[in-house]
DNA sequence: TTGACTCCCATATTATCCCATGATAATCCA
DNA sequence: TGGATTATCATGGGATAATATGGGAGTCAA
């Protein structure tokens, strides 16, 4: 099971191009598609990343839902309207849609951080406020988290 | 079950690199992947280090969190946007990222640190002061391990 | 023709491969 | 037993490959 992990400062050019990490393309291309899906996060000022296993994963639970309800509509268009297939270049680059750059407050640097099933995109100054509060969301929910696989020191088996 | 015991202390040459020991090596690849998985421990000046049994897991309790989320964005970024899939070369060596060799306040020598599951790599200095902390608290808390421990204890099945 | 995009190549930096050495531990054998 | 031989391992360093990035030239459509 490969996944998205690590993070990696890259840099816009002035052509608009940016290199996918490569340990990321290894991932995608894992996947079958030597190439990336984009869309703006729901919930952050951030774009969202993945591969083909993310858009099927996303793809069966909207089918799963009841054809033509107005529901289904509004969540299969705010799913998909925006989401964009970039293939890269033999170099890895993409050029990203203005409208990505836009929601996701991009300038010349980019950080990709990788989220397992996914990654994400963001200004490097706005990530370091999340990941901030990611962390201490992350400690007190760590019991989410299998037993001991973050803090040995806290391996009590019913806490 | 092999799991990662004892300690060494090993160097970080001019090139950054650092040879993972060699018996935590034999447990790595036992795990079936000829690498390493590193991110800055949770709650400690050091790094934590394990095999796929490890990551596997972490991933599965991720990947039943809900896929658009604030709070499971926050999750897997706190769990794996500091992570690295480091495989070693030949000679079982890997190049430490910056931001672990910060976190661990690493210089030149680094002590590994079996501790069952995983393992841990700090300065050997660090690790000193940590350790005294430690058998303190295990034998305040050592009433915490089950009865079924005393097997652990006598469990030479074959010498 | 202009602008957006792609293909291709150049380059600096970094990471990896491969081999050599020295130290230590394990083995062997007379 | 004791001395020699192997094996394993950590470490040093030169050679090679991978990667991110810059930029030239070609393609296509409006």
């Amino acid at each position: 099971m490969k996944i998205f992990m690590s993070s990696t400062v890259n840099k816009i050019d002035s052509k608009g191009r940016i290199s996918i990490p490569a340990p990321f393309r290894s991932v995608l291309e894992f996947q079958g598609y030597p190439g990336v899906y984009l869309f703006p996060s729901f919930t952050s000022r951030a774009i969202d990343g993945g591969g083909q296993e993310l858009i099927d994963q996303i793809s069966l639970s909207v089918e799963k839902m009841q054809l033509f309800s107005e529901e289904t509509d509004a969540l299969s268009t705010a799913l998909f309207s925006d989401t964009y297939s970039l293939s890269y270049d033999q170099d890895g680059r993409v050029s990203l849609p203005e409208l990505l750059i836009e929601h996701a407050n991009l300038r010349e640097r980019v950080i990709f951080v990788g989220q397992g099933r996914k990654f994400q995109m963001w200004n490097p100054d706005d990530f370091k406020l999340f990941k901030r509060e990611a962390k201490i969301k992350a400690l007190e929910n760590r019991n989410l988290i299998g037993p001991s696989s973050i803090d040995i020191k806290n391996n009590k088996t019913d806490d």
